[in-house]
DNA sequence: AATGAATGAGGCTTCATTCAT
DNA sequence: AATGAATGAAGCCTCATTCAT
């Protein structure tokens, strides 16, 4: 009945995205720097022409990338945070879980390891990825830990200390898997990996009298 | 008869070592690819010229950054482990402080950001450097560990993933005081953050009867 | 009977001329080669494709406004002459002020400027431009100026290098109301321009017993 | 005796001005934005490459093609004002066939042609142009104008409208020789239009009791 | 041992023109 | 009659590497 549009007409509309998914991918195996946009835009069975009427430049396309894949996932967290009931250290396993799973498990996963080879050398990359995604997802961490402080779940620590020091993991298992190790395949087990993370935390973390806990 | 070599002798002698220095600087700063030879060139005193006359090509002017800077330490701490006694843990935590003091406080703490950025793009050195540098060091974080649980000083934890996840802060602290924070002197500070990760680690690893450690 | 035409049919007799309206404007902004097709359909509120419709390419396009709006001028002017009782002088001021009037004083103003900067790369349009445009202009100047040396009211000149004398400043004044003078609005004043231009000529031309015309 | 350079040497020294030439060969063909670097280093018997390692790029390159021919005429011309002695007409003749000897009969003919072209679209050259050539060239007419008002010798005129009158025949015919008439071969002659200019000049501007010179 | 002039392949971006709808 | 998505050739500029001196 509702005849799908015309061939012309989804090709169109779904040009950007075609476009968006070839550039993570490249992005994420090359570089943003070692990424040619005609490789892009082959991938995506476009010409290069054809990348400029969707986006302006090699930057705009990046940034289209992280807007469309990452910060999605931060919005989500958010919400899961602010709906959360239960204990601190179950947020925390769950905002990091959720992560994990719709960037860590895809290939968005590239993406820090991207940020952080190339920040030094494109600050306008790096300032648009510090605003909107790096500040925003920290927020979400300093508010689970004083969440388990306050509630006298968690020792005291120090708030930004602590939070580099339980993100750094993550971040680090995501950079593994796309650089040395060359390719997500391959590294460690991330699950296994994430499960003696989240193990020494509530080691870390938690109160002693709560020792009994996961 | 020890007399000092002539001045012409020694300069001489020295460049290499100017245009190495020189070339450290440039790639931790502008990563691999992005640093130009004439730039490390000119910032040595020398010539474009010259720098061939030492070194075949970029790759090889890399390499013998590495191996200048980098193995030196890794060698050291062979020793430091073979020669140690005392606990597991204050092993440990003298290969880390070693490390630091060697390489985190010096611009090689910039290398393993580099060769995190730049190994997909460059296979041959991501090669030379997981053989040389990451093999040696992941041996000597094993024998800790492995020391440390036989020992029945640790809880019992798997090799590999237990090392993934002690090395991730140490690495991640290098790699971010040269990415995102922009420059070693941003970022968070170092000592709190080695002491706050050692304190979680002497948490999550020691086994309960030993807490009262720090 | 004469019922108007329909607003549709209305329309589509107005498309040309807007596109043409629109592409006067952009080459007399930013020169033949400068201006973008895609920059005179938007102006005309059509899109790129339309403008194909009327005229087979950019070169069609080009000649097209100068048919429409310069070739015209001068077939008035042509009238003027034919039709022209009294001095010589008096038919040479007319034949300029109705120019100015016509081109000197609306966008057409700015095709000068363009045919001088771009004849050189586009011999085609250049072969257009003298045969349609210059030819039929310096035509009449002959005619007004035998007129004068026939009647003894000017003074004996070579035709072709008077001419050139005679119509430099014009078109000179054309010239820097759309380059270097930044904009038609800029640049000397053309009323006192031409009048000083016409003095000087008044002065240089006439036969000295006529000194006391203006 | 005094053995040349090394033909190596005597090459390198060469080289920024056989870039300026053929640059200015270019830029008077082409005009500034149709000149293709290549075709420059090409003329220039270099490659691509070498023409950067002297001009930063396009921009500076046409900077130095002024700096070096224009410029030099204008200052010659500063000097024959300072120095002369005589009759202002006379010093309105010295400087108009001084600056058509050195540029009029010379490739840099071209280049007022293309700066009224190409002035609008690139406003740096432009304003580089105005300042470093326009004023100082007006700046010297004014001079001429005001001296020969002040003795007696000419009319009372308004100077900047005057002096824009005066100049414009001999831009224009700069232009004409390399735009509509196809090249420098082609167009009015010369001489023959400098005497008529000048001739109207004297007409024009002398008062009349001198109405005898020519 | 040292120089630095020269090269040319390679990447980003623009835009006239075509054509399926 | 109108659209606008798609193409691909072309031009500016960079930089690792070579080599004559």
């Amino acid at each position: 009945m509702d005849s799908p549009a015309t061939p012309r007409k989804r090709r169109k509309d779904a040009r950007p995205n075609e476009l968006l998914a070839a550039a993570l991918d490249l992005f994420v195996e090359k570089g943003y720097s070692a990424t040619r946009l005609e490789d892009v835009a082959t991938r995506a069975g476009a010409s290069k022409g054809t990348l400029y009427l969707y986006f302006a430049n090699k930057e705009a396309l990046f940034k289209a990338v992280i807007e469309e894949g990452i910060i999605p996932v931060i919005a989500e967290n958010e919400t899961i945070a602010a709906e959360h009931t239960g204990s601190a250290f179950a947020l925390m396993e769950r905002l990091i879980y959720n992560w994990w799973e719709k960037i860590g498990q895809t290939a968005y996963s590239g993406i820090p390891k991207l940020m952080v080879a190339e920040a030094r050398n494109f600050p306008e990359l790096a300032q648009f990825y510090y605003e909107k995604v790096i500040l925003r997802a920290r927020a979400l961490g300093t508010q689970a830990l004083q969440y388990g402080m306050r509630s006298g779940e968690f020792r005291t620590v120090d708030l930004d200390t602590a939070l580099d020091v339980i993100i750094a993991p993550i971040i680090m298992l995501l950079i593994l898997r796309h650089s040395l190790y060359g390719g997500p395949e391959h590294g460690p087990d991330p699950s296994s990996y994430l499960k003696t993370h989240l193990q020494l935390l509530a080691h870390g973390l938690l109160k002693l009298d709560k020792e009994t806990q996961v």
